[in-house]
DNA sequence: TTGTAAGCGTTATCAG
DNA sequence: CTGATAACGCTTACAA
């Protein structure tokens, strides 16, 4: 299984190196026989470039990574194939790595990549030590998406995680909810913070309960927002509308509302995160607040171009919107309390 | 920006570029002193080894390829996470390629992937040409997953589409049903084909209609189980259960029914494929025809490692396994027809 | 145990 | 327009 290199391919096409290279890489100044000699060689043979020879002679591996917390969690899938789409349309290819939620993957990753000399990475960040500010200070073009340093200056793509959670309360307390309870993401993320302090504004804004004990700090794993929702529906004076910080939570706590017997909509308000397909399908579909998550992953590749052109972009927020669907209905039945 | 080499770090331990590649790469031949200059130097300079010029050196990158068809699919999703936690517990980096259901792009990632010179590829391929062929004859080991080539005999692993789908035909005409519209796999993939045609001889051994339009083919993309839902559920004489393919199309299925005030369970029974998360929270639940997904992944890598090491693997069938929930339940109410 | 030197496959430079 | 040659960063005989 011996490698076909440009020597083969120049032997077989009656000339050097070089003019097989120039050939091969569209450089101008090559004769029309040379061309067709060695592109019917090359063609002939089957000859792949290396690219690790390559990418050692010039600096380019035309290679991005892409560091996400959980390639499962749909957000993130989503936002995985948006951005190896629009990478591929630079020509660029996107390597993936899957941090499991987990910093001490996450480090392999960046170790990995960083060998691998890519030449920017696009990363929702888990925490901000270890590896990460290696990465950082090794001064390959980096750009954040979906989470946020504070103690870092890079260029990021965030939602806006104010705007649809204000909506969200306003909403529910426009349907007569007092009592909200609120299943969180993880405060060693910029999102999970977010969200919280936006939950909280809005509470104060639209004068509803403020019981600490009414919100939930998950991890956006499924099965806390499960114990979330099984939490906030034991409390003596329980919610009658619940939100979740994210779509696996929402999935989560929705489970425990089925097992229960609660009727979503009837017996409880629901908002989740996240626009995925599947919350149409359940009965009464999800009121949700939704990004676009494609224009986030477009806007990220865009920007880590620029930034490996050299360019400094400035972050930006993608909007948040509720869409109102029917886990959040009109009219209210009685409620006690 | 410029890399720190070796050499760099060599010449700051005070010894040669030969010695610290040795302490760097763990060879045994290797002074205290030397050892704890060059890792303290390494250290210092935060040297990454250039992957690259490495494998230059060696044959191997230490990478395998990912060819899937659709990441946003959860099937895909769960597979992706399965081969890459395996594929990293041996030591590999998986490159993902996402070829969108689109052979083109298929056609493009399997250049890349040979020219990144990966030790391996696993995929689910799409048709039988292009540079699949070219990847097959390059010695390259290849592993498929999900779907096979008759025409090309490669260790695989697939999951068994036949035992869940007579399972599941056999559970609907227990109770009672005999017209089951199947929104079928697009026929070009074997997935697609072994599961209509295992479909088709569980129509015939149970006795239930045969009707050609009972059958609607679809691509596995969401769109299309509602275009299949439509069409079935238009038919003179209706289907009273349908089953689908893929976990998108019954997605698809489901949202139409709910439009159309089809009440799963009661006025429709539903069987999907996929055991997703989702569908446990769909009201009724969806009875689903599941595979060990975890369990491919992790058998791929595995068999894809043999094949590396000189193996030939024999291929693998997961078993599919109905199961029943709320879409499918015991009492029929009374059927027209 | 250590150092020197060759070579992996490409591309860029520099003469011709 | 073409060819010889050096260089990218690393590993590994081969010598010492």
């Amino acid at each position: 299984m011996k490698q076909i290199t440009i020597k083969d391919v120049a032997e077989a096409a009656g000339v050097s190196k070089a003019t097989a290279s120039r050939v091969l890489s569209g450089h101008p100044a090559t004769s029309p026989e040379a061309r067709k000699a060695v592109e019917a060689a090359a063609g002939r043979l089957g000859f792949r470039p290396n690219a690790q020879a390559r990418s050692l002679r010039n600096t380019r591996t035309q290679t991005i990574g892409l560091l996400l917390p959980d390639v499962r969690n749909p957000f993130f899938g989503d936002l995985a194939h948006a951005v190896e789409q629009r990478a591929r349309s630079f020509g660029y290819m996107t390597l993936f790595g899957n941090a499991n939620e987990n910093v001490e993957q996450q480090d392999e990753y960046i170790d990995v990549m960083l060998s691998q000399r890519v030449d920017g990475v696009i990363a929702a960040p888990q925490g901000d030590g270890g590896n990460l500010s290696q990465l950082l200070r090794s001064g390959v073009p980096v750009v954040f998406v979906d989470r946020v340093l504070d103690s870092i200056k890079v260029p990021s793509v965030s939602p806006d995680n104010s705007t649809g959670i204000h909506d969200a309360v306003k909403h529910l307390t426009a349907r007569g909810h007092r009592r909200i309870g609120y299943i969180a993401g993880p405060q060693s993320t910029s999102t999970g913070r977010e969200r919280l302090r936006s939950y909280k504004e809005a509470l104060a804004a639209t004068g509803a309960d403020t019981d600490a004990d009414l919100i939930f700090l998950g991890d956006f794993q499924a099965a806390s927002g499960a114990e979330g929702a099984r939490t906030l529906l034991d409390l003596a004076n329980p919610p009658t509308a619940l939100l979740a910080a994210d779509s696996l939570m929402s999935i989560g706590a929705v489970g425990v509302c089925n097992e229960r017997g609660i009727a979503i909509g009837t017996d409880l308000a629901f908002v989740a995160h996240d626009d995925i397909d599947a919350f149409t399908l359940i009965n009464p579909p999800l009121t949700v607040i939704a990004h676009d998550i494609d224009a986030m992953g477009r806007l990220a590749v865009d920007m880590l171009m620029s930034v490996i052109g050299g360019g400094s972009p400035a972050s930006h927020t993608i909007p948040g919107r509720l869409i109102v669907r029917g886990s959040t209905p009109e009219f209210e039945k009685e409620r006690q309390s």
